[in-house]
DNA sequence: CGACCTATTGATCGGACTCAAGGTTGGTGG
DNA sequence: CCACCAACCTTGAGTCCGATCAATAGGTCG
């Protein structure tokens, strides 16, 4: 796995380069953006570390001529900088950037970041992979595809901050979305304004695909939980690949029956078990898409867990203080702690 | 449009042939089941009509040599006869008729069949049709399979007698079910022992396919409402139908998202509105599906509009006795009878 | 006609929603 | 760095909807 670092503060790129070279990479580097594009353009590498502030071409430069060529475009690009100023962050997220690493930075940070750009590289392929199959055991066939190609060619990037509207009800769908970077929830409201969240996504996956498969407008809409990179991917080429591939459409096939089924359980769940049922099944549903983001704990607000559980807000922590009071969960300031997953992943009145 | 009758009785034959002559068909009888089955294979009519008790041939045997001719085999078939024994009926439906006439007969009922059944030769390629189309308004191109093919060709009949299990949950699918007549509803059970309604089929629908399709054991139970006729087709029949034809894959697509959508506004509906709320809307619901069937009211046991409602028996009954005093419906021993669709309908509290 | 099932009404009870009032946290700007 | 504000979390009190239990009436089937 080659890597390229291009940053012209030697001091940096020396450390950062020993740092991945201990770890068991090929490092090159750059001392600067012009030379950085050079070597980029030759050496084609895995994955580019790239400083922004930097004298005559900037981050944001090199960024840019490395994505008009399509052999360097999907080179997974991950920022580094000093700054953490959101604005910059969105220039850079839009212009395609993969991640973004503020200096300083744990080392443990810039591993994770690298090794999880590198394993998916050509993404979008996995993603609809997994994606087709149900997320199910079973691989499902896209091998096929030709290699050399990209899945979908013409994609816009856009960035959303938190509770930014990603599309809205009613609206009618342009496009498939699939989540770089991010964190995305959709929900339906009813004439008393109450919401229910009937969907939760996060890095690598699609969303935004049932309107657009119904051909009708938007049944829900969705909404950035966090800062969130997203690829808009045009519904032309998203039939295309549905109407040219079987194994595709058979795939949605399977996941879409997979889907009414799962919504007529929650609908037997919601139509006959308590509140504190609903309450640990939306904890466990909560744990189970984002444990691996959040370690440390769950970052659900208490609204939108109560948005998933259809109850009221009030009547979530209550049942969470109860949860707390009998050992199943802890809690850290706004953070949860799951304590007896077994239990409350079987948890029954 | 020809008609074959065949009857032994002279008078009967003689009448139910000018009845139907003025009613503007073109009618040829035959006197006995031998004679019916000569005339059938010569003119190949577009339905026959036939009595059960004839000597030397009966009606069982005539359908039985015409079933296995494939150019007789998808003629509709209507039973005559004096019997009503249900033992009879599920006989006749067994061996594939398609209904079954006691006499004395109305003739309106006669007509009515007749036209039912004249309206539905190669029923099975329209209800696929309109099934991939979700019922929606644009017609679904199946027009170029091949008309002189049956869309299925290895089905078996069955009949199933009211609340006989068609399938149960977690039994493995075989079969894609086609309703030939009768009545079937889905149903998921949680721990308690509660039921939640999951959908309701009627004459010449599709179901039994979800789990079908997403290969997994079945996630409800199906049941007959009434006395059903089914048609069993195997499922490598049903997936060969999807592999190959592309356009019945993206109708699944389409239909299946619709779905996904509608389960989710009952979630919805589920989670925030009132029992009053969900009760008018389960009435509409059986409403809509029905109405064409009982003309003259819904015949809907009340623990059914519980369990579609998702609430108790009595809670049902305490609301619409609310319904009535409000002119909302009417009642009559167990027939509900709709009298203001429309505020019923638009019911918000 | 008796057994059984369904429909209906009454009475009671409790879970969960609503409204209301602090308490915490985190972010922003002076 | 601290003060302030807004957003979120938490707890309390009151209320009501709807589930449950119980009893009766009406219908149906053998």
């Amino acid at each position: 796995m080659n890597i390229l670092i291009i940053e012209d503060n030697k001091d940096v790129l020396d450390n950062t380069t020993e740092l991945l070279e201990l770890t068991g990479y090929k490092v090159s580097g750059a001392i600067n953006g012009k030379e950085g594009v050079k070597v980029a353009k030759e050496t084609l590498p895995d994955l580019i570390i790239c400083d922004i502030m930097m004298p005559e071409m900037d981050g944001y430069d090199v960024l840019y001529y490395l994505s008009i060529d399509p052999k360097t475009s999907t080179i997974p690009f991950i920022f580094l900088t000093a700054k953490s100023d959101a604005t910059d962050f969105r220039k850079g997220m839009e212009l395609g950037a993969d991640d973004y690493l503020t200096k300083p930075f744990e080392e443990i940070d810039l591993i994770k970041s690298v090794e999880r750009r590198l394993s998916k590289s050509n993404r979008l392929k996995k993603a609809m992979n997994s994606f087709v199959s149900g997320g199910a055991e079973e691989e499902f066939d896209m091998e096929n595809v030709d290699e050399n190609h990209e899945l979908f060619k013409n994609k816009k990037n856009k960035v959303f901050r938190p509770k930014n509207f990603v599309y809205l009800q009613y609206g009618s769908p342009i496009y498939l979305y699939y989540i770089k970077k991010g964190q995305v929830k959709t929900f339906k409201t009813n004439e008393d304004g109450k919401e229910l969240i009937t969907g939760l996504y996060k890095e690598n996956e699609f969303f935004g695909y049932h309107s657009l498969l119904k051909d009708d407008e938007y049944s829900d809409s969705a909404i950035a939980v966090v800062e969130t990179q997203v690829e808009l991917i045009p519904k032309e080429e998203f039939f295309s690949l549905i109407k040219n591939r079987r194994e595709v459409a058979n795939g949605f096939i399977k996941m879409l029956s997979k889907e009414v089924v799962e919504k007529e359980e929650e609908l037997l769940n919601l139509a006959y078990n308590s509140v504190k049922k609903r309450v640990a099944d939306g904890l466990i549903k909560y744990f189970d898409k984002y444990s691996q983001d959040y370690i440390k704990g769950l970052q659900i607000p208490r609204e939108d867990l109560a948005n998933i559980a259809g109850t009221s807000t009030e009547s979530v922590i209550r049942t969470l203080s109860e949860f707390k009071r009998d050992g199943l969960i802890s809690a850290e300031g706004k953070t949860i702690y799951i304590s007896n997953e077994k239990e409350l992943r079987n948890y029954k009145y």
